[in-house]
DNA sequence: CGTTTGGTTGATGTATGTCAATATTAGTGG
DNA sequence: CCACTAATATTGACATACATCAACCAAACG
């Protein structure tokens, strides 16, 4: 399944790896698949933990709350993806992990995972894959985080969010809307800005027919201004992507606010 | 060598792994260490990359250059630490990765490191540790950058430099003073801040005895208050660092500035 | 069919950015 | 070791993107 393969500019030596992998967790986690309605903790921030999942139906986020009550979802996991990795090194994590929609999980336990990996060096090579691509989306979001404007922020984790669904099988290459279930407070506390300039951008986003949220759902107008103004964020590798090819390059050097897309 | 285990909850099942994987990773580097000048790109953003180093002495900063100029140092290697592990999966890497100081680096070809570690599960573990480790970092650094204000990310910096400093054995663990070797406007580029504002919040931390910062070494004058600065953003699985203990708990909900702390 | 949760909008405040000038330190060739 | 230059640090004046507060509206929900 790691469809997902395709986000990097990959080595073609491990490709069979990864599939011969992925089959190999089809095998360990066979039967564990589970239902669980949106908002529900799969994980809680400071209890120890014991499962890897796999996310196979819907939005999950890890989730960070910090005493004072400022939040930040620090990773969004959508259909394909692995998740709670870490448990096989660590006892604990100091994030809650949180469905975003109801979801469809399944579970290994990390003894049960480890002992199938030492002896499967592609079940190993998946799980790693898996925390690679993961870091790779962090150091976006670290740059995005760090250097981005609010209006670049949004956009890159529209044309993301796309993206991955595409890749995951979700929703078609074509695709002109997405389901996206998460509310402008979570989108906030994911792009570190508040819940009413989310609402903001969104406005101008839609005022200038870029997109339109509306309900839970995500209408792209005009997938080149959405990609131009993320432009500067999006990283190489990303621009290659299958779902670009036939974009237009994003222009020069100029930073690109909302505000003056043209329609 | 991988002392930095600790900065996690670890599980105890995982530690001999960790060090034998540590002894096979000295015996494939065996002889490629290399001294490089401070400022020389180890690896060139775009650029092909077969390569996985090991630090061994001196500072290394993963950068991401924007087309406009912007840039963000995304994740500082200290030593002991792998990087560029990556290039086991992808061929190129959207970032550069750059010395910070006079740097002391060993290295590996992916194809070595990846025929030695799938002989090896120890290795394998060695290095999906370190990813999983820079991960827990690039977490904490979303946080910060998401939800935190200059003083506290510059003020959390300087506590996981000195962390990281200590458990890397570089430093005492009980030194008041450490070199780092970054300009002011490195470090904005780090935090995703301007130079002109880190030089502020410098100015507020010296006038109040948290921290001085002359030349390129860092003195701390009152690590409680600057542990109290941070405080809101350090994971709990960093509060209970050896290097904490006997620094008096963070105080309740309210955000700190650098401006009201009492020298 | 009221209550809660999330969305929308305006008014106002502030943390931080930008620009620009000066001081300091580090680097370099004579 | 000095003189010159370039890089970095420091400070002030001013600009702005975004946060906060507060009210109101719309949709979801039991």
């Amino acid at each position: 399944m790691p469809d997902s393969a395709r986000y990097m500019m990959h080595r073609p030596e491990i490709l069979g790896a990864l599939r011969r992998g992925e089959v190999a967790l089809d095998r360990v986690m066979a039967g564990s698949g589970r239902i669980y309605p949106a908002g529900r903790l799969l994980v809680e921030a400071g209890s120890p933990n014991d499962t890897i999942f796999r996310l196979r139906k819907g939005w999950v986020g890890r989730l960070r709350t910090l005493e004072d009550g400022r939040s930040q979802f620090i990773l969004i996991f959508l259909p394909g993806d692995l998740f709670a990795v870490k448990s096989l090194f660590a006892t604990h994590s100091p994030d809650a992990v949180q469905a975003l929609s109801e979801v469809m999980v399944e579970q290994v336990d990390h003894r049960t995972l480890r002992e199938a990996y030492e002896r499967d060096p592609d079940l190993a090579t998946r799980c790693m894959w898996q925390v690679i691509e993961e870091e790779r989306r962090l150091h976006n979001w670290v740059v995005g985080l760090g250097r981005g404007s609010a209006d670049e922020r949004l956009a890159m984790l529209l044309v993301d969010f796309r993206g991955r669904l595409i890749l995951s099988g979700t929703i078609a290459p074509d695709a002109q809307a997405y389901d996206l279930p998460m509310t402008q407070e979570q989108i906030g506390d994911h792009l570190g800005i508040s819940n009413v300039h989310v609402n903001r951008v969104l406005r101008s986003f839609r005022e200038n027919g870029v997109v339109a949220m509306r309900g839970r759902r995500v209408t792209i107008g005009d997938l080149d201004a959405l990609v131009r103004i993320a432009g500067p964020l999006l990283d190489i590798s990303e621009r290659g992507r299958p779902e670009f090819v036939g974009v237009r390059e994003a222009g020069g050097g100029e930073r690109t606010s909302g505000g003056d897309v043209g329609a």
